[in-house]
DNA sequence: AGTATACTATACCGGAATAGTATTGATTTG
DNA sequence: CAAATCAATACTATTCCGGTATAGTATACT
């Protein structure tokens, strides 16, 4: 029950950019070294990321990525879906008939298990990464201001 | 970030032990029969769940399994942890360092993350299997009344 | 034009985890 | 002692995960 590696590489190169003056192209080779993702991997990363409409590529001499909207509106829950799908904590409240029981409507156990997904996700989806970058910054003028 | 089948399996057998009289013991095939369980599967999974004491097995003719304590003190967290672990929705929130970034810190990723975790783990905490077997008597009652 | 830069798209691969089966053995009851 | 039933563990087939490799395409600079 735990989210892939492939999608905490994702928030890393997203807050990146988040983190970055709006609009600012980054390569995929810059990231990689930067957040710690192996450097082939990056692309496969950044490709799902595109797919989804959350970065923009350029290719070329002086291309690389930039987020294809204003970090204010991606969310932790926009990069899960492009990285792993529609979140599902259980088996019957992703796809309907992978349970062999067919409980779906009786069973108390997916009702509250439904409820508690529900906040889970409301959460997500109300954690965008303008906010989240933000939060770095302040943090990190704090500590400079301590030394 | 899904459950495992087994753990699925386990909420129906812990369930099933739930809605009969307190003590009654139940054999693995019954149950594996009734609550569509593979019927060697179940034999590991009421294992881990003794292990785990939230079951207690009873060997030779007539035994099976009972609820080790009463339903209203076996929560859906319980389950889960006696079949996954602790819950960890994010590697960095499980083991320290299994993040190569090493911010778990500063990350304000990871900080929200752990939010919703713990709100998660309250919510799975806080429902018992006592509580949930009743609901399902209740509708039962309530559906037999309607024909 | 030609070349270097950088992404696109997809195929591939090894290792671990899942889901489930099988086997041998230990207890308990009758 | 025989039948029932769980204990413990080994085994297996398949899928998923994390990551690499490669061949190709678009862009920019000279």
């Amino acid at each position: 029950m735990q989210l892939n590696q492939s999608t905490d590489y994702a928030f890393r190169a997203v807050l990146h950019m988040a983190s970055l003056p709006a609009g600012c192209v980054v390569t995929g080779a810059a990231m990689a070294g930067q957040q710690m993702i192996p450097p082939r991997f990056v692309l496969k990363i950044m490709h799902m990321l595109s797919k989804a409409g959350i970065v923009s590529s350029h290719r070329g001499t002086g291309g690389g990525f930039s987020l294809a909207k204003p970090a204010e509106e991606i969310s932790l829950y926009d990069v899960i879906v492009a990285m792993e799908g529609e979140l599902a904590i259980h088996r019957c409240l992703g796809e309907r008939n992978s349970c062999n029981k067919h409980c779906t409507e009786e069973c108390p156990v997916h009702a509250t298990l439904g409820r508690l997904q529900d906040q889970l996700i409301e959460g997500l989806k109300s954690t965008n990464f303008g906010a989240l970058a933000r939060e770095r910054v302040d943090r990190e003028q704090r500590s400079h201001y301590r030394e």
